[in-house]
DNA sequence: AGAGTAGAAGACCGGTCTGTCTGCTACCAG
DNA sequence: CTGGTAGCAGACAGACCGGTCTTCTACTCT
């Protein structure tokens, strides 16, 4: 039936725009106009399918979510063998999305910024924050950190720290080596000097395989959120 | 003559006005309206005194600066006596702002998120973050650390970090003794173990005491930018 | 071929935005 | 008392906001 394929191309362009409007100049600034322009849908056909703006900045705020969490679990299962070099991995990974020249900073953290209160946007930066403490948590403890819970707090703040130093300073390098640095010091603090290389590659029971939901159509190399 | 005297009358209460709105919710989403009625000025004299909204956030932004910039200078150099421990005393200031109710983030990475191309914003955010810089640099640099410019872009990503998680998951104090643990590791692996109790206090050269520019007047005790 | 429908285009509504302009009030100096 | 002025109150303009609704096109399925 191509009806549902039709609708769900209308979703994805309109999801598509409204990515790359809200993300590039904020979701207070941009106007519904604009984003169904950029798509190249009606207005109804907006709110048929999403029925009001702070939904439809929701449904952005989610693909960036999962989008995110599918690129990240992909690269950390796929360049490192060992949750230590995953936890580290993971800095590795956001420097690429910081690097980028439309990078802009966190999605979820520029979003909740300009959030009028009583929006869904408080929801959504609930969810993945939970997610980045879950991610640190889980793979913290299967390195063995005698605490788990506090050095993903740690781990979380120097990810937070860079995002913002990057988009504040506009100087990745710079942001890359020194969170690559800080990160390393912290893991090693907590887990003892690393060991050369005795124990084998150990498949992560935390991160499961990006489940390939619904992102779009697979392509999208855009930017996300860090 | 009054008249200096009630037109800085009518510049600070607007002034005040703005600066809990717009710090508060947004400076998009705070509308002239809202400032003027709280501030009980008329649209004209705030047209009068500021010429647009635009010179308005500025005007917020740099006062929120000059009051951040003396609140450290002056906690530093009451409470620690050595360059060491002023590095590591900044995130313990800084904790006190974010673990206040009313925090809601750095006022300068809140106002970039949800700035318009062209806006003063952006300037006003650049001042703030060559001080950042500045005042760790000078105080790696005094303190003796090999390679101050380093040491420092690792405490503003610290810095950073700390303001956003702590904005992010509402847990002041988790975030507090998390980065002060990291900064304390990184000043350590800097500079060495530190020396129990030899060398005298130091008279800081790099933080002049606050020159009490025009921050209103004395009084608010509110929280500004971390 | 004809019926049904998804969707594009856009007029329209009430509200709010920034910014301007006109009174009117209250104070102050001479 | 009188002229000058700072400043409050609020109407107003023009643009834009989110959201609704109608019209018409173009495609799909039977």
């Amino acid at each position: 039936m191509t009806t549902v394929d039709r609708s769900g191309s209308a979703r994805e362009r309109l999801l598509e725009a409204a990515s790359e409007l809200f993300y590039g100049e904020g979701v207070n600034t941009v106007g519904i106009d604009r984003v169904i322009e950029r798509a190249g849908v009606a207005k109804a056909s907006l709110y048929k399918i999403f029925g009001s703006k702070d939904e439809l900045i929701w449904a952005y705020l989610m693909e960036q979510h999962d989008a995110t969490k599918a690129r990240m679990a992909d690269a950390l299962l796929t360049r490192y063998a060992t949750p230590r070099e995953r936890l580290l991995g993971v800095f590795e990974v956001q420097s690429e999305t910081y690097s980028a020249a439309e990078f802009r900073g966190c999605a979820f953290a520029n979003a909740t910024a300009e959030a009028s209160a009583g929006s869904r946007i408080g929801g959504a930066a609930t969810v993945y924050r939970e997610w980045l403490h879950g991610l640190f948590t889980d793979l913290a403890r299967e390195a063995g950190a005698p605490d788990p819970v506090g050095l993903a707090t740690q781990l979380v703040l120097v990810y937070d720290g860079a995002s913002v130093s990057a988009r504040m300073d506009r100087d990745a390098p710079s942001v890359a080596a020194a969170s690559r640095r800080v990160a390393a010091a912290l893991i090693e603090a907590s887990l003892g000097p690393s060991e050369p290389r005795d124990r084998p590659p150990v498949k992560s029971a935390s991160i499961q395989k990006p489940q390939r939901t619904r992102t779009t159509s697979g392509k999208r190399p855009r930017a996300t959120a860090p």
